[in-house]
RNA sequence: GCGCUCGUGGCUCAAUUGGAUAGAGCAACAGACUUCGGAUCUGUAGGUUAUAGGUUCGACUCCUAUCGAGCGUGCCA
């Protein structure tokens, strides 16, 4: 739609022009404050070349009218366009707002360690990356979705340890000396009793078995992060393995020495990052030979280059927005572009439960469980409230609120939206197909201003997506469920004079609703 | 100390990325069912956008300083 108003305006103006919403609907559908840069340029004042820009459109059919309000330049489409609109948005229903884009991106999100359940801060930065990726496939560009699995590191060799020093103690006479770091939480002993009953009790005997638990318990543990994943609805293309990735280290370790990237100091090979705007340069292999974090994620993006994506998407934890710079100075050390990597950053979570700090869970070592809290509101109102917020920015939300069924609960009030225009449409013993072809015309202010909110999906959609600001999106879905329940208590629908006028527009709504709800992951009711 | 992110009604968050009178929800108060679902709607009240300067037609947004918060500042991942 914006499109076409775009168009349409270019016919009459040759300078570069921005297309808004004015803040006021009476003003009109779009807006311009072009003049106001004009002004300078043609040294007059922006109220008088507004009301100049005005007159060329007179004869353009997509507008009804075009107006000068205080410099800025308003434009109201006509009944005809916009009905022409909702025409096709009804028709395509699911397919409504699909767009088509030849871009390519790979998108990497959650990553979270295969060394315990998945807790509530890593559920955040998943559900954002799987609305992302669903929103942006709805837009038309192709989106491959990635978890990078940190399964060579030390973390899972403190996994099996852990483990190990578990079974030590519930399973053997012999005294536990337990090192300053390992893994707490119940579920290390859950682990240990599968592992006595897999290998038998033996197994805690020998520290030699230490290595053998560390990859049985990585599986274990990335299994049960797949089993959380799919409790909030995601499911992920590929896994790549940190492990397998570490076969062609070679291959980029030579890249990075023919590009000079690399000099040898104190036994150790440094990464000359800070010629990159890092704040110093990075041991990529320690002095044992042993490579560190930093060269997996060096091979890691290597091979994403290799694969040739238009565009890369990270969404990491908050607390990693010191590594952006190493990894981005690899990228272009590795001779890639790395402006092609973009990385969205995930803040911390706080959960309460009735005005209360959110009880930890002891199972998982003190951390709050993403599946406890599915368990206790469901995955869409979790998917929800995460999708209300900037990613950047920290959340705290009562788990509480998202239990009541009112008004308080803003995924409530959306899908009653959507649930009442199906009622009404059973009342009036109407189908869609019945009332598709009527034609909207002379609707009231009201009506028609519902009409023009229902048809702007599209463009939230490619805005929300574009500045990787998904609230924009629940937003928007919010707004128009309390323009439908405004609507509805205004006017009455079944047996009115214009019956199948207001069912058509109701339709629409449901269809807008009906999308973005989808992209979210979550269920349109037809009853609540 | 340095770096990054941030600071908006009592609470949780928006604000078309520099645009029109800073908007929603919750909580509070006052109202609306002979009507298609009251899981709704209509009102009222609540703001010097942390503070002080600056940039310009125009600032919550950009710049500088100060105050405050979170994170980072491993050869952990």
């Amino acid at each position: 739609m914006k499109k076409s108003v775009q168009n349409a305006v270019k016919k009459q103006i040759d300078s570069e022009f921005i297309l808004e919403k004015p803040k006021d609907l009476s003003f009109g559908h779009y807006a311009t404050p072009l003049a106001f840069s004009l002004a300078k340029e043609l040294r007059k004042s922006p109220m008088i070349i507004a009301d100049e820009l005005c007159l060329k459109f007179s004869e353009a059919s997509v507008f009804e009218s075009v107006t000068a309000i205080k410099g800025y330049l308003n434009f109201k489409l006509s009944d005809k366009f916009l009905n022409e609109r909702a025409t096709v948005a009804i028709k395509e229903n699911l397919e409504f707002a699909k767009g088509e884009k030849n871009e390519t991106i790979l998108l990497e999100y959650v990553s979270a360690n295969p060394t315990g359940p998945m807790h509530i801060g890593h559920a955040r930065g998943a559900v954002f990356g799987d609305t992302l990726a669903k929103i942006g496939e709805h837009l038309g560009y192709k989106i491959t979705t990635e978890y990078y699995v940190n399964d060579a590191g030390s973390q899972v060799e403190m996994l099996g340890l852990s483990v190990f020093l578990a079974g030590v103690d519930k399973y053997t006479n012999k005294d536990v000396q337990w090192p300053e770091e390992y893994y707490r939480g119940e579920y290390i002993y859950e682990l240990c009793d599968e592992a006595k009953e897999e290998f038998g009790k033996d197994i805690f005997l020998d520290e030699k078995n230490i290595s053998k638990l560390s990859t049985w318990g990585k599986d274990k543990m990335l299994f049960l992060i797949k089993e959380n994943l799919k409790m909030a609805g995601i499911e992920f293309q590929n896994f790549v393995s940190e492990k397998e990735l570490f076969k062609s280290w070679d291959a980029s370790y030579e890249k990075l020495k023919a590009k000079d990237a690399l000099y040898e100091k104190d036994g150790k090979i440094w990464l000359k990052s800070s010629k990159m705007g890092d704040e110093k340069d990075r041991v990529v292999v320690r002095e044992d030979k042993r490579p560190t974090y930093l060269a997996g994620d060096i091979i890691y993006h290597d091979d994403k280059f290799q694969r040739e994506y238009h565009r890369y998407i990270n969404i990491w934890g908050a607390d990693h927005h010191g590594y952006i710079a190493r990894v981005k100075s690899a990228i272009h050390f590795l001779g890639y572009d790395e402006n092609k990597l973009e990385v969205i950053l995930s803040q911390m979570v706080a959960l309460l439960k009735g005005g209360e700090p959110y009880k930890m869970s002891k199972r998982a070592g003190n951390f709050i469980l993403m599946s406890d809290v599915i368990d206790e509101i469901g995955s869409e109102a979790l998917r929800f409230i995460f999708l209300t917020k900037k990613s950047d920015t920290h959340l705290e939300f009562d788990v509480e609120l998202l239990k009541q069924q009112d008004s308080s609960n803003p995924i409530y009030y959306i899908q009653y939206a959507h649930a009442r225009i199906n009622q009404v449409f059973q009342k009036s013993g109407k189908s869609v197909d019945d009332v598709i072809d009527v034609e909207l015309k002379e609707l009231d202010e009201d009506s028609k201003n519902l009409l023009f909110t229902a048809l702007l999906l599209p463009e939230i959609l490619e805005d929300a997506f574009e500045s990787r600001q998904l609230q924009k999106l629940t937003e928007y879905l919010r707004n128009l469920a309390a323009s439908y329940h405004q609507f509805y208590n205004k006017h009455k629908i079944v047996g009115s004079d214009n019956e199948d006028e207001l069912l058509k527009l109701s339709s629409l709504v449901a269809t807008s609703i009906r999308v973005g709800l989808s992209l979210m992951g979550i269920e349109a009711k037809s009853k609540m």
